[in-house]
DNA sequence: TTCGATGATCGACGATCATCGAACATTGAC
DNA sequence: GTCAATGTTCGATGATCGTCGATCATCGAA
């Protein structure tokens, strides 16, 4: 339980206990990785309605969810609406060059 | 049909034409990871038979096709023997660092 | 040519995954 | 309190995956 008055929002795991093949896992789905570089182009965070891609909402959900667990993005809530954002500067203390590796080789 | 002589092997795609999900997506799988690990820990190409992992032997050789469906190894034929080999030089032109950070990712 | 060794392939299985619509929970506005 | 908006969760479905034993194809040796 989320003490009174404060959102319970979803969960983010640590970065110490996420795996490296969490990690890959999570990057090796085209849907999830093109939410990533969505990400990465710009700086700081996304508001949820603008993440438009030709799936289901709660498809959406799910793809974001994992991204969450295996700590590549931070979700925020504000009163009704998300906002999402890389944690780029963790994962790069976790994993260094790991996620800028990877959006470089995409980007060919 | 493989001139007369000449051992047909398993085929090798052109890096050119492999997608960076599908390498992320070989790499994804703790067996797969594994492997791939061992074989960078040497240099140069390693027996089939010097891979020994707690899986049946067809289950190795379905991850090893997967590897080198997504063009991170190479398999040679000798007679009747496999050896192994990362593909790590052509890979560095087609992904820049991603091998190279993946594995140092893995290492801590 | 026959035999044994070495991998690749096949068929089957249980598990996991991506996807969707529907139902639910939370919040701000009226 | 009621309502609409916004994401999350649930249940179901079809596809893919990891795993295995069994079979097959290829090669060197006897």
């Amino acid at each position: 339980m989320a003490p009174r008055g404060v959102s319970k929002g979803p969960e983010h795991p640590a970065l110490d206990e996420v795996e490296l093949v969490t990690v890959l896992s999570a990057l090796a789905e085209p849907t999830r990785l093109r939410i990533v570089c969505m990400l990465a182009a710009l700086e700081g965070e996304r508001a949820w309605k603008d993440i438009d891609l030709p799936i289901a909402q709660s498809t959406l959900s799910h793809h974001l969810k994992i991204l969450r667990n295996a700590g590549l993005l931070l979700n925020r809530t504000e009163g009704t609406r998300c906002f999402v954002s890389l944690r780029d500067q963790e994962l790069e203390g976790r994993f260094p060059g790991l996620l800028e590796t990877v959006l470089n080789c995409r980007d060919r």
